[in-house]
DNA sequence: TTGCTTACTGACCAGTCAGTCAGTATTATA
DNA sequence: TATAATACTGACTGACTGGTCAGTAAGCAA
């Protein structure tokens, strides 16, 4: 533990911790950025939060863009490889593993360190379209595409009904996106219960309103 | 029309007209804001979009932020007065209102001038409590009490079924603002047509996947 | 034509913040 | 203990921008 003198005279303690600080400035970086986005985020602030001076963060960021960058990437990637493997690693109908799917992506993408990120992407997606871009490739179109595949296989089995192959993707997974952004936006006047919420998903998904479904 | 001579001796032209000008300095400001967000768009290029000076600008509005308040709730204001007749307006079987209900909802609320408010209230929403509680109370509540009454209206009449009581609200018109955020951030890597994906919006909601809806 | 009002301009000011770097404290090595 | 290497600090700079206001010119009235 060491002491630096500032100013006014007081002192302020610090460690010398290389290896752990990316880290704890990427989770600092993240909670600002998800309060404020990323023009109105301070990297004063960031720095505050990680306990460091702004001068450390650029001993391991070159840019304010950079850190933004990475700090999406960071929480994005342990999350994607998971599902990667969803379409394959279920047996049984398909009906049971949209269910189990469903309550993966829920798992993953809308956990407490992971749903702030639907709400950056769209805040500041087109201000840094590479990440814009790697968010639909790499998420978007990959989740889109299980679900499509687990749809198909449903209708070959004779459990979904062929009209389902026409709709448009996006919205089957629409109710994850809205609970992503209720989360992070209208949660403290109605406050969602994702449990809650998966089942409504799923039922809505799987049946619909339709009486013949009770 | 008039003339002005700059530093560099050019010379620009305007005209006098202060009945058009808040609102043309209005649509310019949206048209910033939904671009780059509240704190990254600068005075001076909503101006030049404007066709006027920055100056001009503090001639009708008292602060950037009085400005994107405004902005929004301009846009928001002869939306929600349709929707509150929604619920009473259609005759018929509650599938053919909510139908209908849907439509109308997709013909206001993601109509060219509105679809870029859900993106901003989601992006600026936190940093502007008041903007973000009236979208809350004043539109968000008010659809989801007409769909709820047009649900329950459906399972007394016998045609949906009772456990869709039990759904959370968020999710039946989730695909309307997941089409929102496609249009304003992913439509250039995969256009999404609006028509099309209210009819998927309706069968999901309406049947979901099972196969004895068919 | 003259004089008055006012819509509008744009240079300027004051505050903010990303990014820099000289200096300091800590740890490693000999 | 002396020396080197380096993690870290924080005062500073330069660019940028929200907001101001003295000045300009358009348009109207008489």
């Amino acid at each position: 533990m060491g002491q630096t003198t500032t100013t006014d005279n007081t002192t302020v303690s610090y460690c010398r911790r290389k290896d752990e600080r990316p880290g704890e400035i990427l989770k600092a970086a993240l909670e600002e950025f998800s309060i404020n986005g990323f023009a109105a985020t301070r990297l004063n602030d960031v720095a505050s939060r990680a306990g460091i001076s702004k001068g450390t963060i650029y001993l391991y960021f070159n840019s304010k863009e950079e850190l933004f960058v990475e700090t999406v990437r960071e929480r994005i990637l342990p999350h994607f490889e998971k599902l990667e493997n969803l379409s394959e690693q279920y047996e049984g109908s398909a009906k049971e593993i949209l269910r189990e799917q469903l309550k993966t992506i829920y798992k993953e993408l809308l956990s407490a360190d992971a749903i702030f990120i639907p709400k950056l992407i769209i805040s500041e997606g087109n201000r840094f379209p590479e990440l814009k871009k790697f968010y639909y490739e790499e998420i978007i179109k990959r989740i889109h595409k299980v679900i499509k595949s687990v749809i198909e296989r449903g209708i070959t089995s004779g459990e979904f009904r062929p009209s389902a192959l026409n709709w448009e993707q996006q919205a089957t997974l629409s109710p994850a996106l809205a609970a992503a952004i209720w989360k992070t936006v209208f949660d403290e006047y109605a406050s969602l219960d994702l449990d809650a919420y998966l089942e409504t998903h799923i039922d809505l998904l799987l049946y619909g309103l339709d009486k013949r479904c009770e």
